[in-house]
DNA sequence: AAAAAACGTTGATTTAGATCAACATTTTTT
DNA sequence: AAAAAATGTTGATCTAAATCAACGTTTTTT
């Protein structure tokens, strides 16, 4: 593990961040990371962190940013006219946050992006991105094995979401993301079931007479 | 436009077949495909007709095929316990039709894939997509913007499934890709959408009254 | 320590859309 | 040309889940 940033501009809770996104990315790809991706890495991911309700990005703007969540938890979600949120991703640590169609095409991002808990994050702008991280080598892997995994469970998503019982859908979330059920309460995890928290309430109750 | 094949080993048919996945990869990438680019994707892709009803792919197959749609009309479905078709893809002129995540990884695909019309498809093996056209320079690039978009266009149906009424859904489709309404009949359509002909049906005669 | 906010449950009622059924029309097959 | 299959519509009924509401418990904030 590295323990201290060659050029030395960085403190140590940075380091030790990017060192997690280092073992992340490197399980994405064929081959390691060479020490001077990471030095490049080390400068244009900057921590920043988030306190509980605060947001990452709003609906209306341009999202300028990719982060990944090296601790905490986030929420996206749309606001309809009522108010309501409707929640479309989780994030926890390890996953990238972010609205992935407007920091690439530069059109308005209709979501928000807000932290549930306290969060640090590993963050780059679109330049950096543009100008630095799209042109390294590795680049292009880590990407297409990001966005075809990101293809293959939003399938299995709008398919649930389509064809499965409430039920259906919230045993396949505690089948594919036991994780979401301790760290997020009981009415966001139904919101991103499409669901009412009346609902899972229910669920739980009728399952646990069986 | 290609008149003819350099090697003569395709019928006039298969070079206007290519012709049209040239153009269309071409729209994908930022240089255009070289000579030998094209002479290699002539080689490995071949044409096949499907009949109406004919299967591409069945469920519990591996998926060893992608397909490029030149003409006609398919849709890919799980069928329910109860026997139910539920459509999740539907493809035309210009799109891919295939299980990616399982002909890519490898697990058996879920689903079924059949021809609503006769179709024509250009169609490559797994060895083939594996030793040849996943080397060549465009793929990379080509396969990106094909991911991004994919992934782009579930999330939106994602949200829409489980936030929209029937009715916006219907309207959602009819804006984003009217093609599919003088194409596919509304039982299609429907089940696409995740709701039966019927509330088709009743949305269009009470909209029609407005 | 008190107040406020967040969380979770249960009951009563409503509702969007599914299901079931019958039938008319159009298209395809033989 | 006749038969069969596919398509589309309308009505009656049902149902899964939403909504509305009240309330208890836990957590967070002040």
């Amino acid at each position: 593990m590295r323990q201290t940033d060659i050029s030395g501009n960085f403190n140590s809770r940075h380091s030790k961040m990017i060192d997690i996104l280092i073992q992340h990315i490197n399980s994405k790809i064929n081959n390691k990371l060479t020490e001077s991706d990471i030095s490049l890495l080390s400068e244009v991911f900057h921590t920043k962190k988030l306190r509980k309700h605060q947001y990452l990005i709003q609906s209306g703007e341009v999202c300028k940013i990719a982060a990944f969540v090296v601790k905490g938890a986030l929420k996206k979600y749309t606001i309809d006219n009522s108010g309501k949120e409707n929640i479309l991703e989780l994030y926890i640590e390890n996953w990238w946050a972010g609205d992935k169609e407007s920091f690439m095409i530069g059109t308005p991002t209709p979501y928000y992006i807000d932290a549930y808990e306290d969060s640090e994050l590993l963050v780059i702008t679109k330049d950096d991105f543009v100008n630095i991280l799209s042109k390294l080598s590795f680049y292009s892997e880590l990407n297409q094995s990001l966005t075809e995994r990101q293809s293959f469970q939003l399938m299995k998503r709008l398919h649930s979401s389509q064809t499965f019982t409430a039920e259906q859908k919230l045993d396949e979330l505690q089948n594919t993301y036991p994780e979401f059920f301790q760290r997020f309460p009981k009415h966001i995890i139904a919101s991103y079931l499409g669901m009412t928290k009346e609902t899972i309430s229910r669920i739980r109750s009728n399952s646990s007479k069986k």
